[in-house]
RNA sequence: GGGCCCGUAGCUCAAUCGGAUAGAGCAUCAGCCUUCUAAGCUGAGGGUUGCUGGUUCGAUUCCAGCCGGGCCUACCA
């Protein structure tokens, strides 16, 4: 509703300035007035114009809003403060389009930026290495993909979702090592831990911190992984066995963990068929072929293909030409031959564009319970599968730290002169979740004193300091439980548990959300665990108590909406203006959407929703809706809870979050 | 050394391409449960938006410099 009128509003002002104007401009700012009382939209645009007209901005204002047309579904135009031009709805209308519609419907993507296409989107995301139990910071990652995916969804993008998994690498073959050398203990010893063990991947989380430990009391320890990693890419060995063994487990295992958070997966492609089915190869052949990557012949970098970097601005020395290699290009292949991180990523991202030439297998390999199935990379597939791959767009939801690599690849892309594709790559970059020293110490790890003074701490798998999501997702349901058990002894034991968890879930997804992506989320226990004020319970409790309104009343809130209301009697009067406050919100949601969409940022979902249930909650408690003694004024309002309910569920369904019938 | 990010209330965070009186939550204090559930509502206190300049009708937002903090910057993966 609002996002509509808002651009007709914007398409009418457009317009009208240039014909009466000859002015184009490009976008017309339209925010909201600081109180609904002054209108819904505000359009600071005489101020812009001032100085080109020549006019005071105040006159500017008044002429456009004596002789603009004014769209369908608006009363009028004012003029205010020192310039600035309101427009205000006629509230019955709006109101009677939003019953009707939610404002969650699909909207059309007009120059909105690298979501303006046509064709299926790749959202890429999780992406654990697989050899230790998913902690918090991969939470982040898994629940800001997973709501931006739900984002497209909603707006009417096709959507793939991809997990990426580097299961030949450094972080594998140290688990590996760790069962070879340190455990000693052969394959079936592995799958007979595995067997015993509900959460192999916590056991792997202790092996891989002593693996690093063990590396560090004797540097030529580190041996041990070269020769693990080499045996692992030739295959065929008992270390390349345990490797996959591992791997496949703990991959199970963070589908499971993010299974019980409601994320999904289609597709799980594995840095072991981009190796296997020579993606490299075809990648390499076109960056020499157009130049791209060169053969260094003198420096450090001697004997390995090169590439010079995006972000590296040569000095400014003085007109004169430098001589001698560029130190600071970007190796890609070693000058041994091997190929290293970023190489593989360039071949990779050919491929999700379909510019590489050759596809990977597939495999089946994980069923949700909804009967969805994710698919594995595999060398040889089954002969029926769904397509991977040749998209339109992609969005990798990767943390800030990997900007760097991130950007070499997107200039690959570029210089091999698929530019269109370069464009539509997205680095959904986000920072990262730390610990604050007084978690930190509360889990019982020692904190150095330099760190205890610092307001963070980086969290890291390596040294096996962090919380681990299934911990923590243990922890919230616990806490919820007990709320639960004490509010609602007379629900049987199998309901209060699915209760608990949607309350668990509301709070961690909400948790993850509401921080916007460049904050560091200094991880507390006390704020993570929190069910009152702004998190996820709360919203969740707004939707319930409206819900509880029409069980008590005995009607639907269908029925409510589909009522005949004389709103534009009850929208008059002031309290009629903080009503109308309140649809008007509930009527952002689309505009919420797309916003999200527009920056890639989910935390707008979040607040909004946050203020949709602070101001229903608001509405509730100055309401008494069943006592309502006038019948036409009580059909008003219990369609405004049916509206607030429905929008406000809808937000919160995009943010993963479901309602529970009670709480 | 170079690149990116951050600095807003006691704490954790918002602030829609620069807009009207910088807003929330937590914590503190004072109120509200015979009412559609108190996981709620109302009120109070709490701010030189790190500092100094600049651009602008208008700066938390843009630019420059400084101060403080974080991350990245290997022929590792």
């Amino acid at each position: 509703m609002y996002l509509e009128q808002q651009k007709k509003l914007a398409a009418a002002v457009r317009a009208f300035l240039r014909e009466k104007y000859q002015l184009d401009l490009a976008n017309v700012v339209i925010e909201q007035p600081p109180s609904v009382e002054m209108g819904e939209f505000a359009l600071p645009l005489s101020f812009e114009l001032a100085k080109r007209l020549r006019k005071a901005p105040r006159k500017i204002a008044e002429e456009i809003v004596a002789q603009l047309a004014l769209p369908k579904g608006f009363e009028k135009l004012e003029v205010a403060g020192a310039g600035y031009i309101n427009a205000r709805l006629k509230r019955d209308i709006a109101a009677q389009a939003l019953v009707r519609n939610p404002a969650t419907a699909r909207t059309t993507h007009e120059g909105e930026g690298a979501a303006d296409v046509s064709g299926k989107i790749l959202v890429e995301h999780t992406s654990i290495n697989p050899n230790k139990a998913a902690h918090i910071g991969h939470l982040r990652n898994a629940i800001l993909g997973d709501t931006f995916v739900r984002l497209l969804r909603q707006a009417g993008h096709p959507v793939d979702v991809q997990n990426y998994i580097d299961n030949t690498g450094a972080q594998v073959a140290d688990v590996v090592v760790g069962f070879a050398h340190l455990e000693k203990k052969s394959k079936p010893e592995i799958a007979g831990i595995i067997a015993s063990n509900q959460r192999f991947d916590y056991y792997c989380w202790d092996l891989y911190a002593r693996v690093s430990q063990w590396y560090e009391k004797d540097k030529e320890n580190l041996e041990a992984r070269l020769e693990t990693l080499h045996a692992i890419e030739l295959g065929e060995n008992e270390m390349a066995d345990i490797a996959e063994l591992v791997s496949i487990v703990v991959l199970r295992r963070h589908l499971e963990t993010m299974d019980r958070l409601g994320i999904e997966y289609d597709f799980l492609p594995r840095e072991s068929e981009i190796l296997r089915l020579h993606f490299w190869d075809a990648a390499f052949q076109q960056l020499k072929d157009k130049g791209v990557l060169y053969l260094e012949t003198e420096g450090k970098n001697k004997g390995c293909w090169v590439m010079a970097r995006p972000a590296a601005k040569k000095p400014d020395d003085g007109g004169q030409e430098r001589s001698g290699p560029d130190e600071d290009a970007k190796v890609i292949v070693r000058s041994n031959g091997t190929v290293g991180y970023v190489g593989k990523d360039i071949a990779y991202h050919l491929w999700k564009f379909g510019l590489l030439g050759r596809d990977f297998g597939y495999q089946k390999f994980y069923q949700y319970p909804n009967q969805h199935e994710a698919w594995i990379s595999a060398e040889q597939g089954e002969p029926e599968h769904p397509h991977f791959g040749g998209v339109a767009a992609i969005y990798n939801v990767i943390d800030s730290r990997q900007s760097d690599p991130q950007n070499t690849v997107i200039e690959a892309l570029r210089l091999l002169g698929y530019t269109e594709q370069a464009a539509h790559y997205t680095h959904f970059s986000y920072e990262m979740v730390a610990l604050t020293p007084r978690c930190a110490m509360e889990l019982g790890y020692a904190v150095k004193d330099e760190d205890r003074a610092k307001s963070y701490i980086e969290v890291s798998g390596r040294k096996g300091f962090g919380v681990k999501a299934d911990d923590l997702l243990d922890a919230l349901i616990n806490a919820a439980k007990v709320e639960v058990d004490s509010r609602h002894p007379e629900l049987n034991e199998g309901r209060r548990a699915v209760i608990s968890q949607q309350i668990a879930i509301g709070a961690l997804r909400y948790f993850m959300l509401k921080f916007t992506k460049q904050s560091v989320i200094a991880f507390d226990f006390k704020e993570a665990l929190a069910f009152e004020g702004e998190t996820g319970p709360y919203a969740q409790y707004a939707v319930v108590r409206a819900t509880n309104i029409f069980r008590k009343a005995g009607s639907e809130p269908e029925q409510a909406l589909a009522a005949d209301v004389d709103y534009a009697r009850y929208f008059a009067d002031e309290s009629g203006t903080e009503i109308w406050e309140l649809w008007l919100l509930a009527g952002k949601t689309s505009f919420v959407v797309e916003q999200c969409i527009a920056t890639t940022e989910p935390a707008f979902a979040a607040k909004h929703a946050f203020q949709l249930a602070q101001q229903f909650s608001n509405f509730y408690h100055r309401h008494h809706i069943l006592n309502e003694a006038d019948e036409g004024r009580k059909k008003f309002l219990l369609a405004t809870a049916a509206v607030v309910r429905r929008e406000l569920s809808n937000v919160l369904g995009v943010m993963g979050i479901s309602v529970p019938s009670v709480m």
